[in-house]
DNA sequence: AAGTTCAACAACCGCGAGCGA
DNA sequence: TTCGCTCGCGGTTGTTGAACT
């Protein structure tokens, strides 16, 4: 069987978008706003599927689109929160305002990668290339260990188990049969409290507990308040913004 | 001037999540 | 609970223009 179509493929234009079908579609989101982007096309007399529209509408024709040249600020921001956030694109262009997933995906693609690789870091784990080669390396031999990631995972997120040695998994190093989905815990999670306001760091903030870029991390493992949880997380002048992770979903 | 390579970015494709019937 | 539809996301491809030989 396989899914359907989302369109019908015989009777849509595909490829570079002409400017009379600019025009219709943002004649027909003015009139009509956004949404229900499968039955759009019909509507707006676009020969184009719902998808196309949609995304020709996000990516290059929505008015409060910030075109041009990404600032050094834009540039660090992107680094950092895809340190914390992976290629969750959408997420990331959430905090940047003007910005697309697509614009940001291509800009990293093209420019911050090759940026993040001259400076020795590597792109895909924001460690510097030796580590990050070494890590390669150990990965190659015939000895795999998930120790280092053990050690980097305990460091990372509080967790500070028994038994240091771990059981090595030798046979099928793709399979990590250790997963733990767990809830949020209250414990873990719950904000610290400086001179009576509720503060959390910039990583908690993003839904990113554990990253190792967690200032506020420490009291959750049972050790006392660091000054950078005293302080607050201060990245781009956001030191003492509260931050809400649902408030990326800007949409 | 012509051909080739590379960078930039627009657009497409497939998949998963969410939702209502 | 299941199924089908729609939307949104992330990866990938295609196209275009600039730089280089």
């Amino acid at each position: 069987m396989g899914r359907s179509p989302c369109c019908e493929k015989a009777h849509t234009n595909k490829g570079a978008w002409t400017k009379e079908e600019d025009d219709r579609l943002i004649a027909y989101i003015r009139a009509h706003g956004e949404g229900c982007w499968r039955s759009l096309p019909k509507a707006a007399g676009l020969l184009r599927c719902g998808k196309s529209c949609r995304l020709r509408w996000i990516n290059y024709l929505r008015p409060d689109l910030k075109r041009g040249n990404f600032t050094e600020e834009e540039d660090e921001l992107i680094i950092k929160l895809h340190s914390l956030l992976g290629n969750k694109w959408s997420l990331i262009a959430g905090r940047l305002p003007g910005r697309t997933d697509n614009e940001i995906k291509n800009y990293w693609n093209t420019h911050i990668r090759r940026k993040l690789l001259n400076r020795g870091i590597d792109p895909a784990t924001h460690r510097p290339m030796n580590e990050a080669a070494a890590a390669a390396a150990q990965v190659e031999a015939t000895t795999i260990s998930f120790a280092a990631v053990k050690e980097e995972e305990k460091s990372t997120s509080g967790f500070s188990g028994k038994d240091t040695k771990i059981p090595v998994q030798e046979k099928c190093p793709d399979l990590n049969l250790e997963l733990r989905i767990s809830p949020p815990s209250h414990n873990q999670s719950e904000p610290l409290k400086s001179g009576g306001r509720v503060t959390i760091c910039f990583s908690c903030s993003l839904g990113v507990q554990n990253s190792k870029e967690c200032s506020c991390r420490n009291d959750s493992v049972g050790s006392s308040s660091s000054d950078s949880s005293a302080t607050g997380y201060d990245f781009l002048g956001l030191n003492g913004v509260v931050l809400d992770y649902r408030s990326l979903e800007m949409k």
